[in-house]
DNA sequence: AATTAGCACTCTCTAGTACCGAGCGCTAAT
DNA sequence: ATTAGCGCTCGGTACTAGAGAGTGCTAATT
């Protein structure tokens, strides 16, 4: 795809910027008019209606219908994103609303989580989404197990960062207190430092090695941690504020409304939507059909993601109409989920 | 108030319930037909016209405009609901969706919150909600102390029932092992057997009795517990299935739905909406304007308590609009109320 | 006294029509 | 390469007419 001239990336950028503002497809007129504002330059509607002609020959933008202005289409927006936006910037105000929020001791991570994905509702104006952090690429700390009674087991681990994940599991038979600390501080030696992702396959590698008078041990240690790390956690997502997305004018459509609320109601589909998106730091972008869900054609995503100690945990991001101010969420976003994985950072 | 004759009973009951299938206003040519096939009696349009007219004298049913069938108003919905209303029967095909959604065992409390939410949202096809279950009202069986690294202790409480509350909770000073351990002993003695709800006071009691010799004792353990129960814990609502209320055609009405989904984003005036219900056991409805809400107007609410070891800890509902099949929806919140229970009470 | 048939009236809903105006594409002139 | 001008298209709005549903009222009937 050969580039824009520079002036039909001008025609683009302000049909992008009108249409984004007035909800109209943008006339020949109202640009030729805009054209003189910004550029002092001096533009016919005519010409203007050439640059557009050879826009829409190159699927950048669209009509409706005959006899009116032009609407960006999927690879228009695309084009602004990428190549037209201004440099994403945080307004001061925005930046101290977000530093307000995290300022007070939070004590659950729930509500960490809902917060912030309310505050990406709240100041993106549209749907905020967050997927709860999973600490599985975080190094356990330390291990510990109480006995509740006599039935029950509670293991509780401790990340590096301070994390705490507590289970409880049922035991077939009662553990004598001092085969338990002697559990305790074996689990311990074996696992400080390991992934929690890695805690299953090392200690089945391990057991596996084993000498005869060790094995005992290590396969208590294994059905242990076997049953109070669910192989898959199934990871949940806070959702706030998609009634903002709903009075946008274009799902005023009845059909519409109904397709994305079945999709903002499946948090499957939701998580398969921008969990795989990429790795890179800063906000990724989908806009419109890109991401391939016909139900959310009319839907764009910002997305990224946040960490704790440069790890990834997990991925939060706006879900709006395809018509969004652009520059302005991307920058919110990436604002938010660096000042979240702080907030995750300084928990403890 | 005195009360309705048996015929105007029989037309606002025909009349609630053809309305509610089809939205239709109701005219009397309708009920006249409905009369002929319910009754086997002959009643001629002009004599339902005339019932009609003294049910509307006396507020049961009204006119959207003139030269339109009736509808039921509030009143109407509740006459109907407290006298008319077969008797709430759950039939058996959902009863066994039901008990098959409790069948497997749940490892979090999250999952069994949300999973009820759906099951209510699903068969009543409006949305589901569920307030957290509160332990507040339950019994301290056993506290926990456990060290964890050196400047940490996590305090695990479990109840009667068998429930887990844990906290972790920041020491000022290092507490050598023997001297927690005395504590451990002495919170158990002391709170075995103490509501929840009233931890607090009763250890600000006793410290104030207490012997001088006892004193530090009672004084570190006030501030555990201070700590480590937050003081009014905000109870979360899982809400599912929105979308099934912005479905009925009542709601394609813009500013309609836009009111509807602010109020049921904004948790703290949903909990207030449902909690104070009334603690009969049962479902207990709020029709239309009842619950007071000028925002929720066209919405009723069939709310029922659930209960563990008889004792009040959580509340759910369905949430719809005013026209929806009371029978039905009684039965299911009712049925589905106890059912949780007794999965809370089964849970560990 | 209760019921009913008949009729005039009211009001909503739909379809049809006409018209306005925004905006385009094309051609020819600059 | 740019622009002025013209004819064309199409959505939106306003207006009208007619159909249909349902009522209320009156007078007749049981």
């Amino acid at each position: 795809m050969q580039d824009l001239k520079e002036r039909q990336k001008q025609v683009l950028q302000m049909i992008v910027t009108t249409y984004v503002d007035t909800i109209n497809p943008v006339g020949s007129r109202t640009i030729s008019k805009f054209y003189q504002k910004c550029y002092q330059g001096e533009l016919s509607p005519a010409t203007i209606r050439n640059e557009m002609h050879n826009l829409e020959e190159r699927d950048y933008i669209e009509q409706p219908h005959t006899s009116a202005g032009r609407v960006p289409t999927d690879k228009g927006y695309r084009y602004y994103v990428d190549c037209l936006m201004p440099e994403p910037k945080v307004p001061p105000h925005v930046a101290a609303l977000v530093a307000r929020e995290y300022r007070d001791k939070i004590h659950h991570i729930e509500t960490l989580v809902e917060r912030t994905s309310k505050i990406l509702s709240t100041l993106s104006e549209q749907a905020g989404l967050v997927i709860f952090p999973s600490f599985e690429q975080l190094a356990l700390k330390r291990i510990e197990l109480t006995p509740i009674g006599r039935q029950h087991l509670l293991v509780v681990c401790v990340t590096n960062s301070g994390f705490i994940q507590s289970s409880m599991i049922d035991m077939k038979e009662v553990i004598p207190e001092s085969e338990l600390s002697r559990l305790n501080r074996f689990l311990n030696q074996e696992l400080e430092g390991v992934l929690l992702a890695d805690i299953h396959t090392h200690l089945a590698d391990r057991l596996e090695q084993a000498q005869d008078s060790l094995r005992a041990l290590y396969k208590a240690a294994h059905a242990i941690v076997l049953e109070s790390f669910p192989k898959a956690a199934e990871r949940r997502i806070a959702l706030e504020g998609s009634r903002h997305v709903l009075e946008q004018p274009e799902f005023q459509n009845f059909e519409k409304s109904r397709r994305l609320f079945k999709m903002l109601e499946s948090k499957e589909s939701l998580m398969n939507l921008i969990h795989g998106t990429s790795e890179h730091p800063g906000a990724q972008v989908q806009i419109g059909l890109e991401h391939q869900c016909q139900d959310m054609r009319d839907c764009s995503f910002v997305t990224a993601q946040y960490r704790v100690n440069e790890r990834i945990v997990g991925t939060l991001g706006v879900v709006g109409p395809r018509r969004m101010h652009y520059d302005r969420i991307v920058s919110l976003v990436d604002f938010v989920s660096r000042r979240l994985g702080e907030a995750l950072e300084k928990w403890l």
